[in-house]
This record gives C-alpha cells, sequence and structure tokens, in this order.
DNA sequence: CCAATTCCTACCGGGCTGATAGAGATTATG
DNA sequence: CATAATCTCTATCAGCCCGGTAGGAATTGG
C-alpha cells in the first residue's frame, strides 16, 4: 500500500510542477489541504533525496531542482516510501535476503517478486512530473479502456 | 511490501502444490519453519477464501481445492493482505474513493494507481502454483536477466 | 530589528503485524 | 468406548510504524 505520505509528496512535487516556481510550505499545504507540520518533513525529505531546493527567510520557500520532466514518480516514491520492491530480497536499491529463505536461489517466491519490481519500476520510472501534470490525467492507463463511462 | 503473512501463505500452498496430498498444519510448519499456530489461522483464512479444503482427526489435515494450475499467487495474496492495488481509489476488488482527492477523474496520481494495478495483477494472476513449483525458479524473470550469474 | 520562512528534534496515540494461548469440535484407531 | 490427533475458534499481547503535532533554532528579506 502507499503510505499516505508518499501519496503528499507526490502532491506536493505535482503542485510545484504545475506552478514552476518556487512555493512556501504553507502555500504547498493549503492548495493541496496537507497538514503543513507534517508537508514540513517530507520536503525535507524531498530535499534531502535532492529532488527539491529551498530558499529560507521571506520570499523564500521549495522549487523542483530540476526540470519536471526529469523527475519521477519512482524517485518521489523511492525517496519517502523506501524501495518499491515488495520485499528487501527483491530489491534493486536495497537487497537484503530473506531471514527465512534456506537459499536465494531456490526460493519459490522471487521470481515473482523480481517479475513484480521489474514491471512496476519499469512503469514508475517512466512517469514524470511534467507527464503527470500535462493532459488529462487518463491517458496514461485509459488506452485500453474503452468506452467505460461509469 | 508484501507482509510475512503472505509469505506464509504462499510457502503453504506451495508446499500442497509440491506434495500434491494432503498435509497437517504441523508437517507445513515444520517443513516451511513457519510458526505453528500462526499458519492456523493462515490455513483458515485460505479455507474461506476456498483455495485450500480440510478434513478434521488424525490422518486429517489441508489440500488444494482445485489443481495447482489452477491457483494464482493473486488469488493467495489477495485473500491474506487483501486488495492488490496500491491505494483503495485505485482497486479493482474493493474500490473506494480517496478521502481527501477533490474529485477522481481529475487526480493527477491515479492514472498511475491505476497502470501499477494493472501490471501487477496481470502478472500475478498468471503465476499458477504448479508454474512456481515446476522449473528452476528463475524462468519468470531470467528471460530478460541475460548472463548475470551474481 | 522584525517577520516570514525553512530546519531540526522530540513526542505521541492508535492501529496493524506477528505472533501466542487455550479451549472446543471432529474423527481415525485400538 | 476411550484416546489422541487433528482442525476450529476466539482472545490476548507486545512492538512497531504511520500519521500527525509541537516547539524552537537558524536564515534572510524588508
Amino acid at each position: 500500500m502507499l503510505s499516505q505520505k508518499a501519496r503528499y509528496a507526490l502532491n506536493a512535487a505535482l503542485y510545484l510542477a504545475r506552478k514552476n516556481d518556487s512555493a512556501s510550505i504553507t502555500a504547498i499545504a493549503a492548495d493541496r489541504e496537507i497538514p503543513r507540520k507534517f508537508l514540513e518533513q517530507i520536503m525535507l525529505q524531498m530535499k534531502a533525496a535532492g529532488l527539491v531546493r529551498s530558499r529560507r527567510g521571506p520570499t523564500g520557500g521549495y522549487y523542483l531542482a530540476s526540470a519536471p520532466e526529469t523527475i519521477t514518480f519512482a524517485a518521489v516514491l523511492r525517496c519517502i516510501d523506501g524501495p518499491l520492491a515488495l520485499a528487501p530480497c527483491a530489491s534493486f536499491t536495497a537487497y537484503e535476503p530473506c531471514s527465512s529463505c534456506k537459499s536465494v536461489t531456490s526460493c519459490e517466491i522471487r521470481p515473482m517478486l523480481l517479475a513484480v519490481r521489474d514491471t512496476t519500476v519499469l512503469l514508475l520510472e517512466g512517469i514524470s512530473l511534467a507527464a503527470a501534470v500535462a493532459e488529462p490525467p487518463s491517458m496514461l492507463s485509459e488506452e485500453k479502456r474503452a468506452g467505460g463511462s461509469a
């Protein structure tokens, strides 16, 4: 499950992408309906990950560290929720063998975990803030959803 | 993240698929190194979902409710961890609108959630217990992993 | 100097996860 | 029938994580 925190982070990043300018935490929080003090921590995490930068003082605020086309959903999710894999033993960025798995290579479950990770990462690395902000928000998965108006 | 419980459930189901016969909780727990009393609850859940059946008394035990080719990873995971989607608003089986989302159709995040769900479900519905048990456990995702022996 | 902002650290309640416990129901076997 | 092996059910519990709050320190424009 996607954490609430991650959803907030995505919303904040998307807000910055839309605005294409620096914005204060207060402004972001108000617009995206995010608890202000909570958002502070989130922005700090995104800053630590190098996704956004900040300026202090009046007229200060946060802004994207690079073009919205270059910031992917995968990057945002990873810096908040950690690895995308369903289990550490299937993680690309933070591999760790299962505690209770006799041998990693003979595990009957791991191939599935790897497959899921691969497809998920492929997808998430392919979606940028810019892509999500541009266009009616349906193009991504609507292509094979024919005529479902409900 | 995949819960420990779900991993136990998969292991138990795979054990039954391998054995192709009924097995007691004690036997399953011993072989797959699962806490016995915990496994009891898991088997009950799988039974409630119709994946396995049981017989009581001595010589009793659990057995798959249908051929291992017809039981998918998706089914096992769903009956333990609930919906596969990353968020309720993207769930196929348990849809529920986001609490803090002005409008479901204008959400900039949901298309991603739907896409992830689609690919994940497609994959997980495609892996049966039989498939996971047959063959060296790599074929599923090794096809594009050329020569990586580490 | 003052006020607006980011930065940092600590804290906390509630729910979920991963168990453990024990009693009850069912059924082969001697 | 008695026994023992099994499944079935419900309660309980400790620890952790999630979502959120709090308060103050540092920075900087006006």
